[in-house]
RNA sequence: GGGUUCGUGGUCUAGUUGGUUAUGACGCGGCCCUUACAAGGCCGAAAUCGGUGGUUCAAAUCCGCCCGAACCCA
């Protein structure tokens, strides 16, 4: 832990006494900002006055904004996806608590599972078996506990509002109470079964997994190249593609007894449990093989030969061994040619009995031995070592076997049409990420597996009857259970009458837990008195209902997540919320990229590119790293920049110092009724605005209307451009530089003491509109320093006791021309030009300045900020001589109408060959209408002074 | 191997009903201590929009192919 984040001793957020209400800290504008005192001391402020807790009353479903936040794995520390994704999470939680009446921002620890089994086996330096099932889960909650309570430390050291009230852990017993209740709720729908049949299989953790706990990894492995011995053929040989391929291939095809028959094999290791070859369809050389016979070597037994068009023809021999089971196309074989099972690993991936001599032995080592022995009997045919790609359990990186074995699942692929309509129903943010889920969903070809032989892990509440195993599901008062220990609910088998029973062992697959964080997050709960009409979903029983607590939080409002896990962790909610509720559980979803480094490389502990939300924070203030996060559109990976960050700690300095300056200017105690965020500007109270003034609340009104638009649309980095450029180049820069001038020190004290001129009333009303403002709009995405300058100029008056539980603004609805402001800054921007051209400083004294152009009003604002004497503005030409020198072509509406036409227009403009007449543009034997076309002059002045172009104005300028 | 997304000044990025003069920031060069901010202000240089072929009067934008990257699924 960094030390610097500990506060010094006279840390105004201390409490002041043991009951009494948090009270708001007093910061003042003095000195500079200090983000690293500033921010803890509102990050402790927040918690402690409860400014993010939600407010249980909401009944209203659509003034709550509800996010269900995806429990992050507690088997690691924070990484800077983690700051990036809650960060983009905040964004939107502060906006609409801020838009809304209240905001559900919650949090859960998902600390069930092989994830933290692992952690724990690894931290303690233990093994899950060497305890009990009981022990082993305290020793989980024990290291869990600790890393749990040092992520919430830095979460909350990122600003997250969170509402640490609303936490929860999905092993705690009212979530096991939820994820046994879904999977009874299920099983009563009919859609879920127990089966017997092949599952992906991870031996080190001895378990069965989903296909999505696999991953690939590359390691050493060897084509070897091993003859069979053909036992009889299936008919006779096609003599002349046997001959051709005798040529073409590296091993003859076998034709009589006692040829060899030559397959390829990474797994030679599988040979005692090889139940049958292959041969494709089209392979003309073999076809003969079909219906025949081989003989294994070393193990002796005599296989069957099918046909099958699943075989490689490209690589390997073209004919292949099909065992029990090496992969996924052993299994399909075994299906659909029904074949034996010969079960040559175990659970452990130990070698069983139908190895032989082989038996006891790993995996790893029986294949050594048998390439060996093999090799000595002459007819291990080649060698040939490779690297390959083989499918990883992705929490402990050991291949992975298949291995038949009574397992529980849940329906899915019958109702993929379903789930694809549900997900169609949901706002993608952004769009694109619905195409990965639409193609992941009908790529699925397995029904989801829920059962793990795990300990650490929330049980099947289940018993089987120990005569006939007709399974005997727990009542619903009585969850959570735990089988082991618990008696099931019935004294005999319903169906056989028996009364012995055997417990469920095994324990829930952890997405089949976090698939339920909607429901959870909503006080989703089974109701035995409630009545069956009320309940939420389908009615299963005909007493009792499902019920939720906040029922105005489902379905969420937002679900984000990290684009490498939306397919399933997403996809699995969906199904099960919906089958649950027969509602689609959220409303949108918000989809986040990856942080990759400076060069766009992914960060990785092997390349050593990795950085730390601790050194980010230790360098920089929260809201800096929280600018940066704003930066990219949602949903594209983006890679640290520092560079950004800094810019960041610039515009919270400038926002500082231009609040200080807006607090010199008018001083709050001074500034005109109804502008200081008691009463934001009813009309009675706000004095009579100069054309500036106007201008730039409308102006502010414009932005505000589009930061609020883009905010609601969740496009952080477009509403952060807009707002800074708006606030820094043109409050800051213009308006600011303007308002100086305007409010100087005489008026300044006309102000306090009520005497001032409404020149510098209108400019302090619209001053401190504007900054009060820009508060609040900052306020999501840099919500420190916008709460210590909110504090510090508007904490006195205001009631609320946080910048954060302020109402969202409303446009002040000032209407001004916005075109002639456009054309006042150009001359401005002209101005500062002319200066900078002729070697002056920009605020050395111009004596007159002449406007030809529409800045009606603004003449004032334009001689106050550019130091000019005397500023008019004109009707009309200037008095200056113009010379024609081309003419640009409105091509949109020229396009359509003159075609091809246009290259001669082109030509002849290039060629001056055109002329201006009463009727329009003659040119290349047409004539334009006024309208199409638009003439590029280039004016000459020769009088006093000089001429200045600037946008719709002409200036003539005197020193 | 299949799919999705993407490629714009040195770096990051805006920019689709196609409209000729491509946005901004960082960085770079020059000037200015103007009484909030020199970690600031002003001015400027810098991209034939990955390559190529096509559609069109007109392409960063639409289509084909190629190159490169990331992710997802086999």
């Amino acid at each position: 832990m960094p030390d610097a984040t500990q506060t010094d001793t006279d840390d105004p957020a201390e409490p002041t006494g043991d009951d009494a209400e948090p009270t708001a800290p007093q910061p003042t504008l003095e000195g500079e900002y200090d983000p690293r005192e500033a921010e803890q001391r509102w990050q402790e402020y927040w918690l402690e006055a409860g400014v993010y807790s939600y407010d249980d009353e909401i009944e209203n479903p659509d003034t709550a904004y509800s996010i269900d936040t995806p429990p992050p794995t507690v088997s690691g520390s924070l990484h800077m996806g983690h700051l990036y994704g809650s960060t983009l999470q905040d964004f939107a939680a502060r906006f609409h608590r801020m838009s809304r009446e209240d905001t559900f921002f919650p949090f859960g620890y998902d600390d069930n599972g092989i994830a933290s089994e692992r952690l724990t086996e690894r931290e303690l330096d233990i093994r899950h078996q060497d305890y009990s099932r009981r022990e082993f889960q305290e020793k989980c909650r024990e290291v869990c506990q600790e890393y749990e309570a040092e992520f919430t430390e830095k979460m909350q050291g990122l600003g997250m509002s969170i509402d640490w009230d609303r936490t929860y852990k999905t092993i705690e017993p009212r979530v096991q109470r939820i994820s046994q209740l879904s999977f009874l709720d299920l099983y009563e729908q009919g859609r879920e079964y127990r089966k017997k049949a092949p599952a992906i299989w991870c031996p080190d953790c001895e378990t069965a997994i989903s296909q999505v706990e696999m991953e690939d990894a590359d390691r050493d492995s060897a084509f070897n190249d091993v003859a069979f011995e053909l036992v009889e053929a299936g008919s006779e040989p096609d003599a002349e593609a046997v001959a051709s391929a005798t040529e073409e291939r590296p091993y003859a095809p076998p034709t009589e007894p006692g040829d060899d028959l030559v397959i390829s094999t990474t797994r030679p290791e599988l040979l005692p449990a090889c139940v049958a070859m292959f041969v494709h369809p089209d392979d003309d050389a073999n076809a003969h093989l079909v219906g025949g016979t081989a003989k294994v070597p070393l193990f002796d037994h005599e296989v069957p030969i099918y046909e099958d068009d699943r075989v490689d023809l490209d690589t390997g021999t073209g004919l292949v061994m099909c065992c029990t089971f090496g992969d996924q196309t052993d299994i399909e074989w075994y299906q659909a040619h029904d074949l034996d099972l010969r079960v040559a690993i175990d659970a452990s991936g130990t070698m069983t009995d139908i190895a032989g001599e082989y038996e006891g032995q790993s995996t790893e080592a029986a294949r050594e031995q048998i390439i060996e022995a093999l090799d000595d009997a002459g007819i291990l045919l080649d060698h040939d070592p490779i690297t390959h790609a083989v499918q990883v359990h992705e929490r402990c990186e050991v291949p992975v076997e298949y291995r038949v074995s009574k397992q529980w699942y849940v329906e899915i692929l019958d109702r993929k049409e379903e789930y694809l309509a549900a997900g169609r129903e949901m706002d993608w943010y952004p769009e694109k990420m619905f195409t990965r889920y639409e193609h992941w969903i009908e790529g699925l070809e397995w029904d989801w597996l829920i059962s793990r032989q795990r300990d650490s892990g929330i049980p099947f509440p289940v018993w089987y009857c120990a005569d006939c195993d007709e399974p005997i599901v727990a009542d619903r008062e009585d969850l959570p259970v735990e089988p082991i220990e618990d008696e099931p609910p019935v004294d005999a088998c319903p169906a056989c009458g028996h009364e012995d029973f055997e417990a469920e062992e095994d324990v829930f697959d952890t997405w089949a837990t976090s698939s339920l964080t909607p429901l959870i997050n909503a006080g989703w709960d089974w109701d035995a008195a409630a009545d069956p009409e009320t309940g939420i979903g389908p009615a299963t029983l005909d007493q009792g209902a499902f019920t939720l607590d906040n029922p105005e939080l489902y379905p969420f409002d937002v679900r984000p997540q990290g684009h490498d896990i939306i397919s399933f962790w997403l996809f699995h909610t969906v199904v099960k919320c919906y089958e649950h509720t027969g509602e689609v559980p959220f409303e949108s979803v918000l989809i986040n990229g990856h942080v990759l480094d400076e060069n766009r490389e992914k960060m990785s502990k092997s390349k050593g590119n990795v950085v730390t939300p601790e050194e980010v924070m230790d360098e920089f203030p929260v809201d800096a790293a929280r600018f940066w996060a704003a930066g990219t559109a949602v949903g594209d990976d983006f890679p640290f920049k520092e560079g950004d960050l800094e810019a960041g700690e610039r515009l919270l300095r400038k926002l500082w110092n231009a609040s200080k300056l807006v607090d010199q200017l008018a001083p709050i105690d001074s500034a005109p009724p109804g502008s200081d965020g008691t009463d934001s500007g009813s009309a009675a109270e706000q004095p009579d605005l100069e054309p500036i003034d106007e201008w730039l609340l409308a102006r502010q009104d414009a932005v505000l209307e589009s930061v609020t638009e883009k905010f609601a649309d969740h496009e952080y980095a477009k509403a952060r451009t807009e707002l800074r450029t708006f606030f820094w180049e043109t409050f800051c820069d213009d308006y600011l530089e303007i308002a100086k001038q305007r409010l100087d020190d005489v008026e300044r004290g006309a102000l306090s003491d009520g005497t001032a001129n409404p020149a510098a009333s209108s400019a302090a009303y619209a001053l401190r509109t504007a900054h009060r403002n820009f508060c609040l709009l900052f306020a999501p995405i840099l919500p420190h320093v916008t709460e210590e300058i909110w504090q510090a100029s508007y904490g006195q008056t205001t009631a609320t006791d946080s910048l954060h539980t302020t109402d969202w603004p409303s446009p002040t609805g000032q209407t001004a021309d916005l075109d002639a402001g456009e054309t006042a800054l150009s001359v401005i921007s002209a101005l500062r030009g002319y200066k900078t051209d002729s070697g002056l400083p920009l605020n050395a004294d111009l004596s007159a300045a002449t406007i030809y152009g529409d800045v009606a009003g603004f003449e004032g604002a334009i001689g106050d900020v550019m130091h000019v004497g005397s500023v008019t503005s004109k009707d009309g030409e200037a008095p200056t001589t113009t010379e024609i020198v081309g003419v640009n072509l409105d091509y949109a509406t020229l396009g359509p109408e003159f075609g091809e036409q246009i290259g001669e227009f082109d030509a002849a403009i290039d060629a001056g060959e055109y002329e201006e007449t009463d009727d329009g543009l003659a040119i290349a034997g047409e004539t334009l209408d006024p309208d199409h076309y638009e003439l590029v002059r280039e004016q000459t002045y020769d009088g006093e002074g000089e001429l200045l172009e600037a946008d719709g104005a002409t200036v003539i300028v005197e020193a």
